[in-house]
DNA sequence: CGCAGGTATCTCGACATCAAGATATCTCGA
DNA sequence: TCGAGATATCTTGATGTCGAGATACCTGCG
């Protein structure tokens, strides 16, 4: 079965054969991989009435645990955004009524972030439905593949996740 | 050893202990890679002053082989945008001297996209570049695991990549 | 031949993000 | 206690992308 990558090497190998290009055999795949997942999700998602960016609020929230509340501050570094964009996000959610800010009692600078009801519904169900379309996804592969494959991004997700950056 | 997404999904099983969020073993880990990956090319092309976008474009031309040119049209299917941000690339790669347009002999509708010397020049740097940095993250990995990771991953884009999507 | 529908590219307005800077508050050493 | 520097959040302006629509041109049926 040949894939997008396969034609890809294969043109570089074409134009460019003094070049060793096997690195991209993998990561080309993981790039494109996650473009697609992206669009799947957005699709995943639609159906439950949120963006991406608000799963991914809204969830960080629900796995911080009752009472379901963060800072913004935390709730960038979870989500890999710059402050500015986490104001953004915020007010939009709080215009939905799925979030709410509340004053920081222990620090008059900050502000405490908390789910709704609704969010926290929202938010489960749109797990739910996800799951639901990752598994169907990965009926690709035995239970035994799905394993290794996990261990083998580990490692390479590892330098990333362990040395600060 | 372990990372963000051992600590995710240990979070979810917590709060959702009637779930099973192993799904996400392996396809949180596909996006959060690719998205380490998105910052480390950032920072490997800028060493050729270029950016992510300027890449995809330039190294989409060069791979077309001599005379190293595309209709707009088959760049944007390549590079997954819209045409309303091919134009505004092209432009702006235009602007730069990278590539220039010319009209299409056959279709008085249609522009030819070329690569300029200096443009293929750029892209063949940055690729000889983002392929080092790319062999130093994959020493994490024997060859042979190398090998099995690009062959689980087509396994998984397969459905996306030939059924059109 | 003429016209309807398709195709290729560009234009325009809306929007999410980022980077840098502003403001308010906290912390800790002198 | 005071002030310098750190911290938390928000504001602002620029940028890149998308989606929908406009324009010009091509194709093939009747």
């Amino acid at each position: 079965m040949e894939d997008e990558v396969d034609r890809l090497v294969a043109a570089w190998r074409r134009e460019r054969p003094d070049l060793d290009v096997e690195p991209l055999e993998v990561l080309s795949r993981v790039s494109r991989l996650a473009r697609h997942l992206d669009r799947a999700r957005r699709t995943a998602f639609a159906e439950h009435g949120l963006e991406p960016w608000e799963f991914d609020v809204l969830t960080a929230l629900r796995r911080a645990g009752t009472p379901y509340q963060l800072s913004p501050g935390q709730l960038l570094t979870q989500t890999l955004v710059t402050s500015g964009t986490m104001t953004n996000r915020i007010d939009r959610l709080t215009g939905k009524g799925l979030v709410k800010r509340l004053p920081d009692p222990d620090d008059r600078r900050g502000v405490l972030v908390r789910l709704t009801d609704d969010g926290r519904d929202r938010a489960d169900q749109a797990l739910a439905g996800l799951l639901a379309h990752e598994r169907e996804l990965l009926a690709q592969l035995t239970s035994g593949q799905q394993t290794e494959l996990a261990a083998l991004l580990r490692l390479l997700i590892a330098p990333f996740d362990n040395i600060p950056g």
